[in-house]
RNA sequence: CGGGGUGUGGCUCAGGUGGUAGAGUGCUUGCUUCGGGAGCAAGAGGCCGCGAGUUCGAGUCUCGCCACUCCGACCA
């Protein structure tokens, strides 16, 4: 291609509605450009680069033996009302009618459609199990889209869906995808961690996140250097410590006026965070429950959820908390509480002694509080957050260190969700009916594409992994009205096409640094220079992550491009 | 959903106290240049987000709306 036709502008400045370095990237070397907030087109250098994902997913899946199929973006509504999902999605689904008033919503995700097409084309256990997989948009009206591609309303995913006759065959599909979500990741060059993630309200045995470690990533990551446990730090698991060898001694209803958070305590009281155990009053689906964790934590919402099995949590109302301590908000505790809620109890908290808390009564708090003497919690549990430096869940011996990441792929055990709701059953060898075990396996295509370069540019610009350039090689030559110069990099241009290889050349009658910039900014692997030593048939070969440039015969750039 | 910010040529932005718009960059043309976004000169390009209102007169003041964006909350 030639870059004097080539439909692209790139852009000096950095656009004022980009924040991190992936979206002014892709705004700047013209790879996407925004119709609305959260949703973009692609560009012919984007598409390509979007392309060559696709393409290495696909064969990824097809050689895990995955099937590809296109399911519609615009689905009716009745298996979303089946599945319960047509009112669980809410605002964040898009919905719309036909003209004769049904209605239809844009897929946000393809759990119904697949399970229905397998529902009626499977009948027997002899044709499990299946994989099935599609490239596709998804529709999702996000809060708050951000980041350009990274969080859009528009996005392209690849969603995949196992179907097996029991957990051990799930077991096996699960690990299949997982190895080929590996191999992906790995031919993009990406730095990337599997993690442990929430299998949230969807029950199932086991969920898997594929992180790209990034400062701007969305998520936290937890990890152990020592053993590799890695989790989501909404799944990050925390150890009950040792129990406190400490003398009990006597409650003590202290006087702290005003003193409502935990810093104000602190200062009023003169100790440290870590010596308080908070009360935090909940609302899930209705009940009202006292979650408690030291001081200094945090409750894990994620955590909470799962214990309670709540739909709906939410921090409790103010005239709740008023209703069931007794006094103003800031002065919970667990002793003597005017109506008895369930108390949930951190793990960590269940080994301290002689603790201060809230005293059920404005600008009073108990000190020397003790759990089994002052109360007793309906369940002790883990729901704090994990913070740096806790010892490791797993292994007990290292400590667990904090990161960001962005999520990439999702791969989950579904188990029979779907297929009990929409009735997907299959017969087994004694005849019987069976709900089909099944899996989901996610990957953000366009998400995808911005994280590879976050993790690969500088400050000139992209810097394209070889797998997933949109084009290999740029020639440059560096004068358009040379003969010389412009026979060799044509000749050298007509040669790597005849080849095969993908190839630019920058034939603008440009000044050469104008070219080099752009080069570097949309980030193609290698660059061929053809310039003042043309005549001796030589020219420089330049790699887009390194900074030696080497004068070779035009011959051996010929071979460097695998010639 | 709560709180903040911003809407002015393609892009980045400037436009005290009201008087119908500027710069840089990009684009076009010419000349001089030509190895890391050249210089000079001449051009093209703007319902100043939308709608009301105040005023003789609104980019500017008032009200409403919309869009974009940031922080938080939320998120299979």
């Amino acid at each position: 291609m030639r870059v004097s036709g080539l439909f692209l502008s790139t852009q000096r400045e950095v656009p004022a509605d980009a924040e991190i370095p992936s979206h002014q990237l892709m705004l700047r070397a013209g790879l996407i450009r925004k119709e609305a907030s959260g949703i973009y087109s692609f560009m012919p250098l984007g598409f390509r680069v979007y392309r060559k994902v696709e393409n290495i997913i696909r064969e990824e899946m097809d050689k895990a033996g995955a099937q590809e199929l296109i399911m519609p973006a615009l689905l009716p509504a009745e298996a979303y009302k089946a599945s319960g999902r047509w009112d669980r999605f809410g605002p964040e689904m898009f919905r719309l009618h036909d003209r004769g008033g049904r209605d239809f919503c844009l897929g946000p995700t393809h759990e119904e459609s697949f399970t229905e097409a397998v529902r009626d084309n499977i009948r027997s256990y002899k044709q499990l199990p299946v994989t099935l997989y599609q490239i596709q948009h998804k529709y999702r009206d996000e809060k708050r889209p951000r980041f350009g591609v990274m969080r859009s309303r528009e996005f392209v995913m690849k969603d995949a869906y196992s179907f097996d006759c029991d957990e051990a065959g799930l077991d096996k599909s699960y690990i299949t995808m997982y190895d080929a979500y590996r191999k992906i990741f790995d031919r993009m060059g990406l730095d990337y961690t599997v993690v442990d993630a929430d299998s949230g309200a969807m029950g199932g045995s086991g969920s898997q996140e594929f992180m790209v470690k990034s400062d701007v990533g969305e998520d936290g990551i937890c990890y152990c250097s020592k053993c590799g446990y890695a989790a989501n730090e909404e799944k990050a698991a925390t150890c009950a410590p040792a129990p406190s060898e400490e003398e009990m001694k006597d409650i003590e209803k202290i006087l702290t006026p005003d003193a409502k958070t935990i810093e104000e305590l602190v200062s009023f009281l003169g100790t440290t965070p870590d010596n308080f155990v908070k009360t935090i009053l909940y609302n899930a689906d209705g009940e009202i429950v006292a979650v408690m964790v030291r001081g200094d934590r945090d409750i894990n919402e994620t955590k909470l959820v799962n214990l309670l099995a709540a739909n709906e949590l939410e921090l409790a109302a103010f005239d709740d908390v008023e209703a069931v301590t007794g006094a103003k908000v800031g002065f919970a505790g667990p002793v003597d509480l005017k109506k008895k809620i369930r108390v949930i109890c951190d793990i960590e908290v269940a080994a301290m002694r002689n603790f201060i808390v809230g005293a059920n009564e404005t600008d009073y708090h108990f000190k020397n509080v003790n759990i089994g003497r002052d109360f007793t919690p309906d369940t002790v549990a883990d729901i704090r957050s994990a913070v740096e430096g806790d010892l490791c869940p797993k292994c007990k011996e290292g400590t667990m260190s904090m990161a960001r990441g962005i999520e990439v792929g999702h791969i989950f055990k579904l188990g029979t969700k779907y297929s009990k709701a929409l009735g997907c059953i299959y017969l087994d060898k004694e005849g019987k009916e069976n709900n089909m075990i099944m899996g989901c396996y996610g990957i953000g295509v366009s998400r995808t594409m911005a994280a590879v370069i976050e993790q690969h540019h500088d400050d000139d610009g992209i810097i394209w992994p070889e797998g997933i350039a949109p084009y290999q090689v740029i020639i440059i030559p560096t004068k358009t009205n040379d003969e010389t110069i412009m026979n060799l990099a044509e000749d050298i241009y007509s040669k790597m096409t005849e080849a095969g290889i993908e190839v630019l050349i920058d034939d603008r009658n440009e000044r050469p640094g104008v070219k080099f910039k752009d080069a570097d900014l949309i980030g193609i692997p290698m660059r061929i220079t053809v310039g003042r030593a043309a005549g001796e048939g030589r020219v420089e070969v330049k790699f887009r992550n390194s900074s030696d440039v080497n004068e070779v015969e035009a011959s051996e750039a010929l071979r460097m491009a695998g010639i």
